[in-house]
DNA sequence: TTCCCGTGTGTAAGCGCTTACACTCCTGTT
DNA sequence: AACAGGAGTGTAAGCGCTTACACACGGGAA
């Protein structure tokens, strides 16, 4: 049976009240006491049962995390930065992770069903008014991370503006035909992406071509895949005047894409230009230009913002997007220039 | 303020007790009142309080995971088996990830000083004895995922097996000068890869050349990075000798020589044949030929012992060896093969 | 009828912790 | 010398739930 504040009372010949006074810092005792009692506590290898903690505070310690696609480097890494600052402010990291969009609801409901968690965060789920409702009545507090619903406290990416700045890219690289490569429009950062595209092209004045966007039907992954990329890239190669410049909703559609261009024994950037979007990993190595979403930001504002939920009940909403940014490499640049570096 | 078992019980006409037995299910209940109780209750929405019942019940429902490396496809299929099983068995996940393998004690750390889980698992740390006798005195629930210490329970792949059958392999397909690109030896998976791979190369009667074998020195991850690859594979080919088969710790290193046999205008698998390990996402799509671990399968696994050492304290340790299989794709398949199938 | 026993329910004592309130000193005023 | 007030500590009442034990009731056996 592990050590509880009885035991350290009896011991340094205190009462339980002031242990619990020392464990929480208050400055309610006397420094001989307080260390008395810390050394105590620490010679009994004393650990607090957060449990009986919670129940007492009437505070839970524990953040849940409904994240789909978790195989998703972006993720990962929106989970790294959330646990961090979650961590510096002693809370804890439940995960439900789903791996189809479908599975969504069950693992939601599965973190609603926990009841008093101090808090939810949905990753990148689609709002339909029934989830933002149930969302809602459960009356707890709740951040979406990439995805958004008026009337919920939300941490996203301007995709508009990330898609505006990828398809800017292309045309500023002297691409005319410019295609794009879509997941799901189920997906609302698709969508958005799309969005900015279309501002893009048209500010330029180049025509939106219907057949240029190929679109995914995937449900899996709402077609965020290497192989939905590939296959999308395979049919916009079939029109023998295929494009010049490819922009993918995603990094690992972009690599996807790649593959097929190489099959089809066309060059990047040569022939081809492709920018995707995300930054994952693998991106710098494998040279690919994409928009750089702040993933570990993502993470950290989300975690700022369910704390400040939490702490302080009653506050307006809190709505923050982030900014994307361009980063170019290898399959936007110039050939002359890789030329010069392959030498170099 | 939530709804607690007393507003059930006031407006149910019962005692607590009562209601709480029919919650907990338990046949000493009449059917009438269970049935009127269960409707109270879910006309109220109650929703139990979780650490009031962990702390009734003297036991929690929350299993911790410590994971370096997160980022790794390979960690998160095994969680993901790990939840599902998890899940059917009421526990939650907490999440430990740490990107460095010097945060694991961090964390690790954290994890048991939370104290009063149901149990830890710990993925892919090599156990110092320090670490190890950590974890004993502890007195926690501990199960290892993909490490091992005698004394501890442990699920693992058999390594040195899936070394021997990548190395097998290139051998059977006619290559004589293997090289293998190996990971920071730190990591106990990677020596016994390399174990593996010394054993097969004797059994064929092949030299075992201490030059043909880069090994990565990098903390990070262990090295199992695509970059780390990429520069051990162009090590291995500054030998103007090259080597006509590569085995690599991990698919992704795999990946990375890929590209650098790529750059040096080799062509896989005519110039090189390449193994990986792991069996990752991406590898499918790149035809990547490699060692599968069954991480699916591990997490449950893993979840199983864990759960049966929860439910009966003292047992005999459990330590369960999964075996690797092989799967062959285009980067290990005779030439005249990839050709037919182009054509196919 | 009396006793026994099984069934269904209530009472109350925790689980380990926090915290309002009460109390005891001790110091510094007046 | 009497007393106010603050500092330090203890007592006890919860937090929401589980569960041992007690009890009431009814039916069957004697």
């Amino acid at each position: 049976m592990p050590v509880t504040i009885y035991d350290i009372a009896k011991r340094a010949g205190v009462s339980i009240a002031t242990v619990s006074r020392v464990l929480n810092g208050s400055n309610r005792v006397s420094d001989r006491t307080k260390s008395n009692v810390l050394e105590v506590a620490s010679a009994l290898g004393y650990q607090p049962h957060v449990s009986a903690r919670s129940l007492a505070r009437r505070k839970s310690s524990i953040v849940s995390a409904v994240i789909p696609m978790l195989t998703n480097y972006f993720f990962v890494e929106i989970l790294r930065g959330l646990q961090d600052r979650m961590a510096e402010s002693e809370y804890d990291l439940l995960v439900f992770a789903c791996r189809t969009m479908e599975e969504v609801d069950v693992q939601l409901e599965r973190a609603l069903q926990r009841g008093q968690s101090a808090g939810i965060l949905v990753f990148s789920s689609p709002m339909s008014p029934e989830r933002a409702d149930r969302l809602r009545a459960s009356r707890q507090n709740v951040v979406l991370v990439d995805c958004f619903h008026e009337g919920l406290d939300a941490v996203t990416t301007d995709n508009v503006f990330g898609g505006e700045l990828a398809t800017q890219h292309l045309i500023a690289c002297g691409c005319r035909r410019i295609a794009m490569i879509m997941a799901n429009p189920e997906s609302v950062p698709a969508r958005d992406r799309h969005t900015g595209y279309v501002k893009a092209m048209q500010e330029a004045g180049l025509p939106v071509e219907p057949h240029l966007v190929a679109t995914s039907k995937e449900v899996l992954h709402h077609g965020y895949t290497e192989q939905e990329g590939y296959v999308a890239m395979q049919s916009l190669l079939k029109d023998e005047c295929y494009p010049d410049g490819v922009f993918a909703t995603s990094d690992i559609q972009a690599i996807g894409a790649l593959r097929a261009i190489r099959e089809a024994s066309l060059e990047v950037p040569r022939d081809i230009r492709v920018v995707g979007f995300d930054d994952i990993l693998i991106s710098r190595h494998v040279g690919l230009s994409t928009v750089r979403q702040p993933m570990y930001e993502m993470g950290v504002m989300a975690a700022d913002r369910l704390i400040a939920r939490i702490e302080t009940r009653e506050q307006p909403r809190g709505q923050t997007e982030l900014s994307p940014r361009l980063v170019v490499r290898r399959t936007t640049e110039s050939p002359e220039n890789i030329r010069a570096e392959v030498a170099g």
